[in-house]
DNA sequence: CTGTTAGCGCTTTCAC
DNA sequence: GTGAAAGCGCTAACAG
């Protein structure tokens, strides 16, 4: 059943209390008897009055309660993400504490503008895949934090991606003579998985894949390896669909390569389990490494060597200098996890 | 850069117009000419006014332009599962033509006051896990929409679950020896897979797991089965994880089930690699039929016999009703797909 | 087509 | 503790 429309107002008419009683009540405590605020409270309860409308609320204040966290990508693929759930659920859990909600935004909507009123401050994990939005995050006056990426002058939160990328490649290989293929995360703007020529590298944007494949390169120039320019793949999403299609035809080419450098664990297990249907022995014919280090990758067999970050942490450090009002720059730590696919 | 913070009014004294013409020019194109218009629309896109603020119109006109979708758990567990996944892209997909965003919102919150004046109505997919939000969707004064449940009074889209859990398992099932266990979904509130006994299950909510449960029951009962009340496994997430705890109690108990019924596809894939690895061969010697027809059911082998539900289209159809102000129940069909593996 | 104005529901100061 | 009042930024009605 629905009730009566209340408003402060209204409500204050009501009880026979002043409107400004009303919203001490449920702002602040501390302006009213603790008995007369309980008394109040109850009787909205009662009449069905649940709170002064936020939308109000947040117009007078200028201050919401909510903030927009924009993922890379469209929701539905970012949200089967293991890596992006965790970091999700790590921003949920520090906003919590203040009673802050969460609003889902699309990296590839086209403009901020629909939303930017009703939230707080946006927190920007990954590269928006519209370019729009990077201009307008960086013209807005609402804060912003960037995870994974820099927007000039907002706050961020990322890992050494290239550095990490070196050392887990350097991790891999061994002699000047590997066959190394990487097994790339969204290098160019295409929907398929395909090879990646060098031509095509040029635009190296600001996103964590081509950190990572500039630690990769890193690794190979250090060992005299030249990754002539057919050995790189893309794939399009973190995937088993899209990356079993990038294991199997760099397993399946001419020289197959006996280093796989995978730039998600998602796409290091499914190589895994084309390398295990191709008869390949990991890591003895193959050596295999991905890089997030999320459960499963610890589950499988053999284990992964895999690059270990721990993205609830992420989720929770972008949201604390979100509300903290802090302007840091955070390099979070990570790790490398050895396994027995290397 | 930060630009200045435009509104209506300043930025309607900086151009030398009513703020009226400012507003009909975003808001209401048919109140002025199209030339003016265009000249309003640059010079603000030039100064960095990018519209009115949404706060501030949504208190005036009642509308925000935003709707909330609460899913039945917490953000990151739906988000992954595939069925939910296809649901949000349909409702995100029917709603971006009439460039309304969507707000995320949690099943297990403390209360929806938080956000139900930032939102015009509500879409609630599966009965939420905490009880106080559907006395409160009941009472708010917004619209709403339910999914695979149904709340006093509201419009829903649904499909029979009953009837399809009965039709897949009918299928399943051949002999009155047939020995039968059922893989089930969210069955009890417990964050642990584990055996369901009957005098547990009275309580049997709006939820869809018990409408399945049903079906499966009525075609026990039709070909004489008795499930004693050991062969019902409540499964707390739709993943590997849990579903594969739960199938390994299951194939490894003492009396062999042949017949495992499953209450989605996630749960049923998980069985097919807990059977495989046990060396039990399906379908000759365990029948397994999972329930909603996701992309992966079709691609393993043997392809999954299961029920076959467009998650999508539902999605579409709540957000339809709830653009519509429509009041309709609506039930969508699905289809029985019977691959190799019963 | 423009300018003026009331009011959406609230918070916060100020005097009492 | 209360009541009055200004104003957050906007929309819509109305008079010109």
């Amino acid at each position: 059943m629905k009730t009566k429309h209340w408003t402060l107002k209204t409500i204050a008419v009501e009880l026979g209390v002043s409107t400004a009683t009303i919203s001490n009540a449920f702002n602040r405590p501390d302006q009213l008897s603790s008995k007369k605020r309980q008394e109040i409270l109850a009787a909205c309860e009662e009449l069905g009055y649940f709170g002064p409308n936020r939308a109000a609320s947040s117009l007078r204040k200028g201050k919401s309660g909510i903030i927009g966290l924009i993922l890379s990508d469209r929701i539905e693929y970012m949200v089967s993400d293991p890596v992006a759930s965790q970091f999700m659920q790590g921003v949920a859990a520090e906003l919590e504490n203040d009673s802050i909600n969460v609003l889902l935004f699309s990296g590839s909507s086209a403009s901020i503008n629909q939303v930017k009123d009703f939230v707080d401050g946006f927190i920007c994990y990954g590269a928006p895949r519209n370019p729009v939005l990077r201009s307008e995050l960086e013209k807005t006056d609402k804060r912003v934090v960037t995870v994974d990426f820099n927007l000039h002058a907002c706050p961020s939160v990322n890992i050494d991606n290239r550095k990490a990328a070196y050392e887990i490649a350097r991790q891999a290989i061994q002699t000047k003579e590997d066959q190394v293929a990487i097994l790339g995360l969204r290098l160019i703007d295409s929907k398929f998985t395909c090879r990646v020529y060098e031509h095509e590298l040029l635009d190296t944007q600001s996103s964590i894949s081509h950190r990572r494949l500039d630690g990769y390169l890193d690794a190979c120039d250090e060992a005299n390896i030249d990754i002539r320019g057919e050995n790189i793949w893309h794939v399009p999403e973190s995937n088993e669909k899209f990356a079993s299609l990038a294991a199997k035809e760099a397993l399946t080419a001419n020289n197959r390569p006996n280093v796989l450098l995978c730039m998600s664990d998602m796409i290091a297990l499914s190589a895994l389990k084309v390398a295990k249907q191709l008869g390949i022995q990991v890591p003895q014919q193959c050596r295999i490494v991905g890089f997030d280090g999320i459960d499963e990758a610890k589950r499988c067999i053999p284990e992964l060597t895999t690059v270990e970050q721990n993205s609830h942490i992420k989720g929770q450090r972008a949201a604390r200098l979100l509300l903290e009002q802090s302007s840091d720059n955070l390099l979070l730590d990570y790790a490398l996890h050895l396994g027995g696919s290397s």
